[in-house]
DNA sequence: CTATATTAAGACAAATTACTCTTATTATCA
DNA sequence: TGATAATAAGAGTAATTTGTCTTAATATAG
């Protein structure tokens, strides 16, 4: 299969994406989270656990504890998470995996794809938490 | 990790590659193109098992066998390649991975991303195997 | 304080993907 | 025409990713 991001990455921005629409200060829960966007508990934290130690979050152990941001939604972007979770490959390396990639040795893809990939790095630059969840708040959003 | 594409599918598109700039009825063993792509011999060998099965290859058992292009180079895209080894999701599922990934349903990346992936898929239509051929013939690509 | 329920952390298991080893087929040549 | 070597096909194995079960930590109530 392979799609753009891995599992564990998609599941991130989802819940991270749920956490910036609550209070800054709230501890949430996995359960929670889990069940709002409906993805496997442990699995999601597994990777709030990496999250955490990586210092995208703050958890809390123990009863009313959870999981919060440890900086605001808004200093947040999507490429911050992206990397931290599945590296920066997709942003550098060659998409037909050929070794090397760089304008000097390029592979026959590389003109066609330099600028898709550079229009997704800024894409991903760009957004942030706090939009995202600005935005998942307005109707029709999913 | 998780790149674009599937290992099985960039190795795919660099062995018919080299493939391409072979005259058309010309039987390529496997093994002449894993030791040329430096890729696994064996592993190269099931993938175009696959292919052979999807009609995009036809293979030649025994001595003098191999494999070679079922149609013109020229009328063998990337789209093709890349559909029939990771499947369409990377062109119509939700790159966050909400469900229901359509304008109507949109999630907080979608707008921003819908374009992207057009890109993406555009690109892959127009790109054949034999301008890819030519192109890596060239001095300076790899 | 102690028992309890809630919670994250960590160990474990299943599924998928990537890779390797073995077998069956077949052209070539003695 | 039978032996041989080259070749694809297919069975088997390893690594990675995804998902689940168990344990340890801690706030709260009694
Ligand atoms: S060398 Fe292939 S994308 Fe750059
Ligand atoms: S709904 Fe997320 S990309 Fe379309």
């Amino acid at each position: 299969m392979s799609l753009i991001f891995s599992r564990q990455c998609e599941y991130a921005i989802q819940a991270l994406i749920y956490l910036a629409k609550k209070t800054e200060t709230e501890w949430i829960s996995i359960k929670e989270i889990a069940d709002h966007i409906n993805i496997p508990q442990h699995f999601l934290g597994k990777i709030f656990q990496m999250l955490s130690n990586k210092g995208i979050l703050k958890s809390k152990k123990g009863l009313q504890g959870g999981f919060c941001l440890s900086k605001p939604s808004s200093d947040i972007n999507l490429k911050d998470i992206v990397d931290t979770i599945d590296g920066v490959a997709y942003s550098t390396a060659c998409v037909a995996g050929f070794p090397n990639c760089s304008n000097d040795s390029p592979c026959p893809l590389h003109n066609s794809w330099k600028d898709l990939r550079e229009g997704i790095v800024k894409m991903l630059k760009m957004r942030n938490l706090k939009q995202m969840a600005d935005e998942i708040s307005k109707p029709g959003y999913n």
